[in-house]
RNA sequence: GGGGGUAUAGCUCAGUCGGUUAGAGCGCUUCCCUGAUAAGGAAGAGGUCCGUGGUUCAAGUCCACGUACCCCCA
């Protein structure tokens, strides 16, 4: 006896190809699907199959995909597949539907992260260690690393089943790609929108070089440090005009935890919109800031000050008075004293806008010294106020700067505050613990530091940005005016350049004199040197050795030392992958724009912007039409996955544990693509289970059927042997319109499935696409065939088991092509099976099926869900009655909108699903058979009497269920009842939700106004044939397991001690031996007991027997409940 | 600090135009059905629909404010 619970499996795919006429190749009911998925990937590159994908549709209408280049810098994670998912979805379904799609793969290989990478590997640490070791020798590392990762991306790539073109891959470090790269920056340049300017980074002043981001977010950076913090009074020197009166001489009060920093102070800001008040203190000396302040200026006393509204009792205390409350921009304008005046800072000192402030601490007014924070310079720019520096690159003071020169800027901060004092300037000083960075390397109190940079102002073509992006169609849509859209609207210049050495050199020369030369082609650089360059490395060292005359004065121009942010590199792909327009600028011209692209919701402000902003930077407009925005992938726990957690997952671990169709249906088609994703086993198990072995088992019925059709002519026994069912006998089958109900009904919900799977791809909503097709999956498997499972076994030889078979083939190739995209793996090995023979070798060189629109009828689909409604009740009636479903009974009662006009085929339907002999509608049942209960339909009501819905819902309660019933089912249709407040008002069906229910001794259950009741009364007949149903239950599991084929015939030979069971089997017994296959079928004589077997127990066994042949093996079963023993045999063919 | 997102059963998530007993799956308990199935069905237990206020005859749903978590940026 076979063992259930461990079936053989296949183990592989099954062979694609058959000749017409020839049966379908076996599917066995227990798929190995990773097996399968490794026998596709090796079919599919010996056919060279998505070569011929794209051969196939050369010449069609191009849709465009653009690879977001990965960043080689490390291994791939599950994130990475989850993205890749859609850009294989997408253009394999562009694909079906007739398009060419090329697709090109990429790897973003330059940036900090691979030098990061690199350093860790070779021990060093920062750049002075990088410039020793050497750069040429270092970014032959990071060449070399990029490398070694893009080929584990490539195997992930290929076993996931993601078509696209690795043997083309551009890389962003490939000379072709860098020099597009210059030639769109000299396009750039051109325009006047590559310019040099000051830039503020944290900075180390020991290691003398700005940290980046990725190093600021190490740990240990940010340490709790205790600096002065003072508030320091800035005496007014002239008011603006219109300005309150109190303000002339007042003190405005500023906070600052880096008091170095007031040497360069510039400016002041206010909020335009926060109020300000002008407080004098009313004296006494309960006030902070000193009694009697020496002043350097006699202009005003020191006794009245300015300070936010907000903060004014925090920042003075008691003893002050307010003057007069002014908004900030009425302080915009006025000048005032420095506290220093150690540097010369033309022009400056005065109160300024700056939205930037908040009332949160300090004073509400912020002293602004541009060359140490990034708002500050922002605001001093705009203002047009110069940038004074006076720290040297060391992080000290110029020398000869009074009082502070020569000193490191923190040191500064003491002898400061002293002087400040000493004059009466310092209103308050106190300790204040903050969060302060430092140099991960060597610890150093960082400063933020401005420094020259080079920009790209994106700022000037931001409203051409905001255009093109009105334009993109963004799934899920909320991101274009949301997240993207807020982000663009605050769009700031692009600090382009990088002080790095592994990534795109920036090409610009300058000369002594300043004269700056930007160069978009190693052609053009080589006609500059004077030199053959076409073949230099554009990289650093390399690049930086090569030197020009100046074309503008003749004095040698150097390269500058920057390379570029590697954003800028991946958002010129769409022409640098193909190194153009300086080659095969054909081939850009033919795939630009793209009409799709996706990548996760984290680069909102990395790729989906780089690449808009090139593009319309360059040449106008976006580089793509529609964007996919994914969310990020968690694990199961719904954490981020870090190596630091240790909960990261392999991504091909989790395609080999689980199958990359499972994988790919979880990332597309469940749960929510745009919502972050928990990615774990239970996920994926279920997945395989109720998504993809359902469908594979509802393949391998039908081959199972179609085959035995072969084997016996019909399993069921109707006729003799015939040949087997195939595809192409489908043609032979009854038109759809002349199939049976079901047949019709399935093929509507296929095609109207057609219809929504294509119309939600083409909204790039796969997760709306997966639901149908699980839906449909489900539909299929748990109802059409369930419900059709008689006229398989009956074989395709009359037009019924025809139409079946046609029906039920016709359903899985639509379901096999739309799930191509979706789990190409799975897809390809069913349509390997299910495929006409003169189709397509691969379901992915198989068109995109069409929904026919004549084969969709809602109205059949209506009446079938009315239909598993009534089937749903009459279960859930048997179960509260405890009654089995095997046990016949005589009736069914059905009170339902619609039943009446249900037709015959689904009342039968009904019927037999319920195990009832009749159908009958409640309300003929009688009077005094059925109660009523009658509810308001708010739905209803509430248009038409609004504010007196609840009165009218009243009346209906109040009234007899009974006589509205009856009314609304009469002639009229409509029925009076009086509401106390608006008089008699006439209700009509659609107004009332009406259930009906009967009174006594039946099994009854009721939902949403309809109801299906059970006569629970079992007379001897009806038990009998509950026993006779029971039989051929236990004989069909005893011929299971026993391991008889479907279509083997069998002897049946059995003992019943109950009488009513041996009565059963008597009645019955032709009707049980048809449904069991059972050539003979008959009481066992005492003569052919078997010994050995224990009854009681329920255990079975076998025994052989010898009769006058061959020896027959006979398999004993018993059921103790029934008390029936039986054995069945093999019967000779 | 700014922007965006999320919040519904133990877990993962649906929830249509606002409509009066808030659903599904997983898990748990008890049954049922089964001649492809690792599937399917019924019942049970499990809910402060994050909170507060508002609009409305009626709010999980619309509006405002708040809270928590997540993401991006500073």
């Amino acid at each position: 006896m076979p063992d259930r619970k461990a079936p053989p499996r296949t183990p592989a795919a099954p062979p694609a190809g058959r000749a017409p006429g020839e049966p379908m190749p076996a599917l066995p009911a227990q798929p190995d699907l990773i097996a399968i998925e490794h026998e596709l990937l090796a079919r599919w590159r010996r056919d060279r199959t998505f070569e011929a994908s794209l051969k196939q549709t050369e010449g069609a209408p191009r849709w465009t995909f653009y690879e977001g280049p990965p960043t080689a810098n490390g291994m791939p994670g599950v994130h990475h597949i989850e993205a890749r998912v859609f850009k294989d979805v997408f253009p394999r379904f562009k694909t079906m539907q007739g398009f060419h799609v090329v697709r090109k793969a990429g790897w973003d290989c330059h940036g900090l992260p691979v030098e990061v990478a690199v350093e860790k590997e070779l021990g060093l640490s920062g750049k002075p260690e990088i410039e020793a070791y050497g750069v040429a020798e270092f970014n032959a590392r990071c060449r070399e690393s990029v490398l070694r990762h893009v080929d584990a991306f490539s195997a992930l790539t290929t076993r996931m089943g993601y078509w696209i073109d690795l043997s083309t891959a551009y890389r962003t470090m490939d000379s072709s790609y860098v020099e597009s790269v210059w030639w769109a920056l000299k396009t750039i340049y051109d325009k006047g929108l590559l310019v040099r300017d000051f830039r503020i980074s944290p900075y180390c002043p020991r290691c003398g070089t700005p940290l980046s981001d990725h190093e600021m977010g190490q740990p240990d950076v940010y340490r709790d440090v205790t600096d002065p913090s003072v508030t320091v009074r800035f005496r007014v020197t002239a008011a603006p005009a219109g300005a309150s009166p109190q303000l002339a001489g007042a003190d405005l009060l500023v906070w600052t935890t880096t008091p170095w920093t007031l040497v360069s102070n510039t400016a002041i800001a206010v909020h335009p919109d926060v109020p300000y008040v002008i407080a004098r203190r009313s004296g006494g000396d309960g006030a902070h800031g000193g009694a009697s302040p020496r002043r350097e200026s006699g202009d005003g006393d020191g006794d009245t000050v300015v300070v936010a509204e907000a903060l004014w009792r925090r920042v003075l205390g008691e003893g002050w008075q307010v003057l007069a409350t002014v908004p900030g921009s009425e302080l915009i304008g006025a000048r005032y004293a420095p506290p220093f005046a150690l540097v010369e800072v033309p022009g400056a000192h005065r109160v300024v806008s700056g939205t930037f402030v908040t009332t949160d601490d300090g004073t509400g007014l912020v002293h602004l010294a541009p060359a140490f924070g990034a708002d500050d310079l922002e605001v001093v720019r705009a203002n047009g106020l110069p940038v004074v520096n006076p720290v040297r690159a060391d992080g000290r003071f110029e020398d000869g700067l009074p009082l502070v020169g020569g000193l490191f800027f923190k040191d500064a901060d003491g002898p400061l505050s002293a002087d400040l004092a000493e004059r009466g300037l310092l209103f308050a000083s106190e300790p204040h613990v903050h969060s302060y960075p430092h140099c991960w390397r060597c610890g150093t109190t960082l400063l933020y530091y401005a420094l020259p940079s080079w920009y790209i102002r994106t700022t000037v073509i931001k409203d051409q940005l905001l255009a093109e992006n009105a334009k993109t169609n963004w799934q899920p849509p909320t991101i274009r005016d949301g997240r993207y859209g807020e982000w663009l609207r605050g769009n700031v210049d692009w600090a382009l350049s990088r002080t790095r050495y592994w990534g795109t050199p920036l090409p610009v020369w300058e000369c002594g004199d300043g004269h700056v030369t930007c160069v978009g082609s190693l052609a053009e650089l080589s006609g500059l040197a004077g030199a053959d360059l076409s073949e230099l490395d554009p990289h650093r060292p390399f690049v930086d050795d090569v030197t020009f005359p100046c074309p503008s004065c003749g004095e040698r121009a150097s390269r500058v030392p920057e390379v570029i942010d590697v954003w800028f590199d991946s958002g010129s792909m769409p022409f640098a992958q193909w190194g153009a327009p300086l080659r095969n600028a054909a081939q850009f011209e033919a795939a630009y724009p793209a009409q799709f692209i996706c990548e996760a919701i984290d680069q909102t402000r990395g790729w989906f912007y780089s690449l808009m902003a090139v593009g319309t930077l360059v040449f106008g407009r976006s580089s793509y039409e529609n964007v996919v925005c994914l969310g990020l992938v968690m694990d199961a726990q719904g954490r981020k996955m870090s190596k630091h957690l240790g909960n990261v997952i392999e991504p091909m671990g989790l395609l080999d544990a689980h199958g990359a169709d499972a994988v790919r249906w979880f990332f597309a088609a469940s749960g929510s693509p745009w919502g972050q994703r928990r990615v774990g086993a239970g996920a994926l198990d279920e997945i395989v289970r109720k998504v993809l072995l359902t469908y594979w088992n509802t393949a391998s019925f039908l081959v199972l059927y179609a085959n035995a059709a072969g084997a016996a002519g019909g399993s069921g026994g109707s006729g003799g042997p015939g040949a087997a069912w195939t595809p192409e006998a489908a043609a032979a089958a009854p038109a759809p319109q002349a199939r049976p109900l079901l047949d019709r009904w399935l093929l509507s919900e296929v095609h109207a499935c057609v219809r929504d799977v294509t119309a939600s791809l083409e909204a790039f909503d796969t997760a709306a696409a997966g639901r149908r097709l699980a839906g449909l999956v489900d539909d299929l498997s748990n109802w059409y065939v369930r419900r059709s499972r008689r006229r398989f076994w009956d074989g395709p030889g009359s037009a019924d088991g025809a139409a079946a078979f046609a029906t039920l083939h016709a359903a899985l190739v639509a379901v096999t092509l739309m799930l191509a995209p979706l789990t190409p793996f799975l897809a390809d090995a069913l349509w390997g099976v299910l495929r006409p023979a003169d189709g397509p070798e691969s379901v992915h060189l198989a068109s995109w099926p069409s929904a026919d629109a004549s084969l969709i009828s809602p109205a059949l689909s209506d009446e079938m869900a009315l239909a598993r409604r009534l089937v749903e009740l009459g279960r859930s009636a048997r179960s509260a009655a405890a009654v089995r479903t095997r046990q016949p009974l005589s009736r069914a009662l059905v009170g339902a909108p619609g039943f009446a006009a249900l037709p015959a085929e689904l009342r039968d339907l009904v019927a037999d699903e319920l195990n009832v002999h009749s159908l009958s509608p409640l309300d003929a049942a009688g009077g005094d058979l059925v109660s009523y209960t009658v509810k308001p339909e708010f739905r209803s009501l509430g248009r038409r009497f609004g504010p007196d819905t609840q009165a009218v819902a009243a009346a209906v309660r109040g009234a007899d269920p009974a006589a509205l019933a009856h009314a609304v089912a009469g002639a009229s249709g409509t029925v009076t009842v009086d509401v106390p407040s608006l008089g008699p008002v006439t209700l009509t069906a659609a107004d009332l939700v009406v259930t009906q229910a009967p009174l006594e001794g039946w099994g009854v259950a009721t939902a949403d106004g309809e109801t299906v009741a059970l006569d629970l009364a079992v007379t001897g007949a009806l038990r009998l044939e509950g026993y006779a149903r029971a039989v051929i239950r236990l004989i069909q599991e005893a011929r299971k397991s026993s391991g008889l084929a479907v279509t083997d015939r069998i002897a049946v030979r059995w003992t019943a001690t109950d009488p009513d069971v041996a009565a059963a089997l008597a009645a019955h017994g032709p009707a049980i031996a048809g449904e069991v296959l059972a050539v003979a079928f008959s009481p066992d004589s005492p003569l052919d007991e078997a010994p050995g077997t224990d009854a009681a127990s329920g255990t079975t066994g076998v025994t052989g027997v010898t009769g006058s042949g061959p020896a027959v093996r006979w398999h004993e079963h018993a059921d103790p409940g029934l008390g029936l023993r039986f054995r069945l045999a093999a019967a000779p063919a």
